[in-house]
DNA sequence: GACCAAGTTTCAAATAGTGAAACCGACGGG
DNA sequence: CCCGTCGGTTTCACTATTTGAAACTTGGTC
């Protein structure tokens, strides 16, 4: 997380620092920062001026700590409602819980990582956002390789090389070639499959949201566990699954441009 | 919106443009921006390159048009669950909403704006997200004066130069006197009230959310309408109001500082 | 084929960012 | 009571980054 490469300019060192206070999952200090990042006081200082007079952190003046500010969150509101696919999903993802009865997930990729956009979960109640912003990995879920597999040449390679093929479980395609060998399977089928490569027991079903030029603008799954379910009934979903992630590429394209062709 | 006063230095222009793109509802093309920004041609292109490459930005490739980036979505969900005080007022919230089953409002401050964080309806089940974010104005709401009424003096003040003081219903207080009046009122009687002052028929009590050493971090608001409910009715829910208010800001103290005093 | 609009690149001048070092105030021994 | 230290803030000469007018592409139109 601290692992920059191309940090360009100023702004990109600010927000490499407004990375840094998301990591911590609380308020942090100034010296904690100091630490951790490559940069001299002064100048992480002034960093961290610039951002929290632009609202961007907060200074809690009781502690000396820094907190994202609130302007992120009215960012969010608006990062949320218009450039994530969720809003325009979400009937889709309604239909299709209610049809399937398990767990949906709705994700974007974000730099060779899975951005879990939106959740329908089985069991409990929809809750709030916070289940929406994880992070996972791409190589070792179905909506990470049902995006993978769609991905353009030098895109795929630049999320290839993010990948940390981690063996999660003994079902893990922990090398680049198993995984490409995989992403070939995948673009034949139409359809990715989870077999419990992330978690034991976890089993899902993924495809690919994809736009009219065929660039991959997220990836829609059905989830269940090895104990209610077996592959192959997950299989017959597939079709299912395909027809709603065409509906919301399909609304995606209009709500986004409608005075375009 | 657009009107900046103290955009300092590199940053502050791209957050800068980072708040123009947000405000549009939709996807925005490089020339909508250039004729609504300030800046010149070249130097908003660059910018817009480096939050693009950065990933605060996503510039769809089939139409030119730059849209709010996933990086953005996962700070989003650090900010949501850091920052705010949604992620630990929630239970209390829930409770608030069981006992009065009416609406309820939490709200922080935001540069003299009213940021709502969360919410309880009345009426339908818990929405998701995009509820949340929104921003309304403080002279005229609940949340907004219980905040207002508790802030430090230069804070107070800075808030009150951004108050537009329009005059959204006959009840509203439309004058720096008429609110600040309403303030003492308000800090002697524990809590603040709507009445109608943002929309006829609206009425809500609402209470502020301090910390130990008496700073402002929130605002509290159960909200009904005049057909339903009378003032007076709301007004004996205040005690319930600000206990749970009180949770909220011990739990907050002791979640985020857990090591302090 | 000339024209126009939208987007991209150039380059010298000017501004804004850099960071070593000095400074400050609070704390805690000795 | 004084001295050393630690977290945080400020200074200032040096430099790299940013700036923006203008020139240049690209792609579509008449």
């Amino acid at each position: 997380m601290a692992a920059e490469g191309h940090a360009d300019g100023t702004v990109g060192k600010a927000l490499d620092v407004l990375d840094m206070v998301a990591s911590h999952g609380r308020p942090v200090r100034f010296s904690d920062l100091l630490t951790q990042s490559a940069y001299p006081k002064a100048t992480l200082y002034r960093l961290l001026q610039t951002l929290t007079h632009q609202g961007m952190l907060t200074l809690d003046p009781d502690t000396g700590a820094y907190a994202l500010g609130v302007r992120l969150v009215r960012l969010a509101h608006a990062a949320w409602a218009q450039s994530s696919l969720a809003p325009i999903a979400r009937p889709y993802l309604d239909e299709l819980a209610a049809k399937t009865g398990e767990t949906i997930h709705l994700a974007q990729m974000d730099l060779g990582q899975v951005l879990y956009v939106d959740k329908r979960n089985a069991a409990k109640p929809v809750e709030m956002f916070a289940q929406a912003g994880k992070v996972g990995p791409a190589y070792c879920t179905g909506v990470g390789k049902a995006m993978l597999a769609y991905l353009p040449p030098e895109a795929l390679e630049a999320a290839l090389a993010r990948q940390s093929f981690y063996r999660h479980t003994p079902h893990t395609l922990a090398s680049r070639e198993a995984l490409l060998a995989e992403l070939q399977a995948i673009r034949t089928r139409g359809h990715a499959w989870d077999r419990e490569e992330h978690e034991t027991g976890i089993i899902c079903c993924a495809v690919p949201i994809l736009s009219r030029s065929g660039r991959v603008i997220g990836a829609l799954s059905v989830t269940s566990t090895t104990a209610r379910t077996t592959l192959d009934t997950l299989g017959a979903l597939a079709p299912t699954i395909k027809d709603i992630a065409a509906k919301i590429a399909a609304e995606a394209e209009s709500w986004r441009f409608p005075e375009q062709v």
